[in-house]
DNA sequence: AATGAATGAGCATTCATTCAT
DNA sequence: CATGAATGAATGCTCATTCAT
């Protein structure tokens, strides 16, 4: 099992680095320390590697977003350091954002691929719905567009400015996420009802 | 001379549908209806043409918003306008923008490639910044952040929503883009000194 | 490991008959009944081949020097039998001839492979001057001059003669490198102190 | 006509350095400033201007012994003194002994070609041999061989020398060259009628 | 005579994948 | 489960040569 997850730390750092196309499988496994027989005894294809990779880093953001949302108890300025924090986390991992669209065109082009990656990609367009919904509902603001349409214009926006933004220094990725999401609350109509916590 | 915008034809088509790392010589030399060596009688490697193609595209977006922005005469309705009709291209030409992703991508990768596009890039920028300006003004408002800052989160936007939506129907790229620059005006502080046409 | 073998002795044929430059993997690959990537899964390049073939024929030509030089028990007679049968190879076995000024041709022109190549060379060369030493010490002559001179004379007249004989019916190598050397020994000047066995 | 003499002249210059196979007609043609097709209006294929390359080259050395040989009144000495500075020659333009190789391995594996060298060849091992005759007639000796055996010898001796010694500082070929020459002058056995001039 | 665009075969090398062990 | 040798198709690129102009 151990070879498993070996596979896939080297794959995932592979794929960020020189794309899904750029990598071969002697990368991967070589890199793990393993023989490249050993990646077809633990993955079907190529292809599987990336899906799973897929899988435990939507997990693992779903989790992050999780924790924001579920907390029922926190002020404005509390969900809105929190989202902040969360945008930073773009720049800060801008390779992940870069694996994104790299998943994205690979779905693009397989339509094997792209079947299994919209069911992610929906489920976690709308977990960042609902973080929306929260940070909107805590300012006391109406959603002033449908909810998976910003969670899907901040994603596109943050994975967009990951690949464009790579040859300025520095980049301004969550300073970027930061202005069009602060804008859009300040913007959005007052809500009649609030009901902080 | 012909044979030239055969190729690039050819390849801007393969690699939107398949990618730079993706589309093979062979199958840009055959999709115009020439040999491989004709590729290589026309441009140096297979970056030449991704370049090139760069160049073209760069040059007409270029040109459509010098055009807006150009004409000095138009009331705040008329920029807002031209400003949408331009956003629905980008839904309209979602080919362009898996490109430039693609072309960011390569420049990632590619140090050569980098320095290059680097150039390109920056130009472009400034152009939709000026753009940018020209809306904030005639709308009586003042720019509420880096002007080439708005213009980067404008293009990563509509470049990462085209990569992101493909598993939409439909996609809401332009309405999307459009809600963004809304707010953003909406949003900005007033002018003291407003000078339309 | 067997494969291995074969390619060699597919390679080895091949760069004797067509050259190094003029031989191709696919060739190599197809006269040793395997697929090119199978060259590839037993040598890392092109170069990597001659490099195996170049150890393997100095490490027998060695063998058959030291055979002579090592018998400590022979007479003038039985060295200068020894080294004209010696001699007699060179005429047997051109194609070595032409394999050798191939691998110093490609020295020439590839400083990586000069460098592996100088290596091997001048231990080969070292070698034949302990034969030459032997066969002059036996003779009861004084060395005419820098022993590593001579044999890379002996040498460089084998080799050349057996790209140059090519179009004479019979070579005369083994008799011309005789005559040489003979008159070299003929002409020496003699030693005070003889220690026949 | 011009054109005809540039191109044998970047044609030899990258022969040299590149060997026949190595060089390409792209770069004998940029060399000299022409295009490609160029070449063809002088010459009928690559193998036409090696050819060319070999008469010329031939005739200037054939042009240098004949002065030597044609000259009918000198010395022993002078003889002696003429044949070391032609044997210097050979240190000197290494070039045109590795391109002898060159095109004596081409000459080994195309039949068409090997025929035109032939005559060349033997014509020029005569025009030396003839050398050989007179150096030892006037050293007062009897050639101790068929004189074209030598004349071989010593041109598989230079030219073979030129490829082999490229990894050594300095090259020894002219000493080389004539410490076997000398010897086989010195150990010649006396010829009884002397004909000095 | 010379050009320059085009050809088509060929090159060394890399790839995802298979499979007997 | 893991290996390592092997496959066969594909890749970017170069070549000698042709030919209309």
């Amino acid at each position: 099992m151990q070879t498993r997850e070996r596979l896939i730390e080297s794959a995932s750092h592979l794929f960020v680095r020189f794309g899904f196309a750029g990598t071969s499988l002697r990368d991967i496994a070589e890199e793990a320390g393993y023989s490249q027989g050993a990646f077809y005894s633990n993955f079907p294809c190529k292809e599987a590697v990336l899906l799973e990779i897929l899988k435990r880093h939507t997990a693992m953001e779903d989790e992050e977003i999780e924790a924001i949302v579920g907390n029922e108890c926190h002020s404005i300025e509390q969900v809105l350091a929190a989202v902040e924090t969360w945008c930073e986390k773009f720049e800060k991992d801008r390779d992940w954002s870069i694996l994104t669209i790299e998943l994205q065109l690979h779905a693009l082009r397989s339509p094997t691929f792209a079947e299994s990656y919209a069911q992610f990609w929906l489920a976690h367009e709308e977990r960042i719905a609902e973080l929306i919904r929260l940070t909107f509902e805590r300012s006391g603001k109406i959603v002033p567009a449908h909810a998976p349409q910003l969670a899907a214009g901040l994603m596109a926006l943050a994975n967009g400015l990951a690949v464009q933004e790579s040859m300025k220094r520095p980049p301004a990725i969550a300073a970027t996420m930061a202005l069009f999401l602060r804008t859009l609350i300040t913007g959005a109509e007052q809500n009649a009802s609030v009901a902080p916590c």
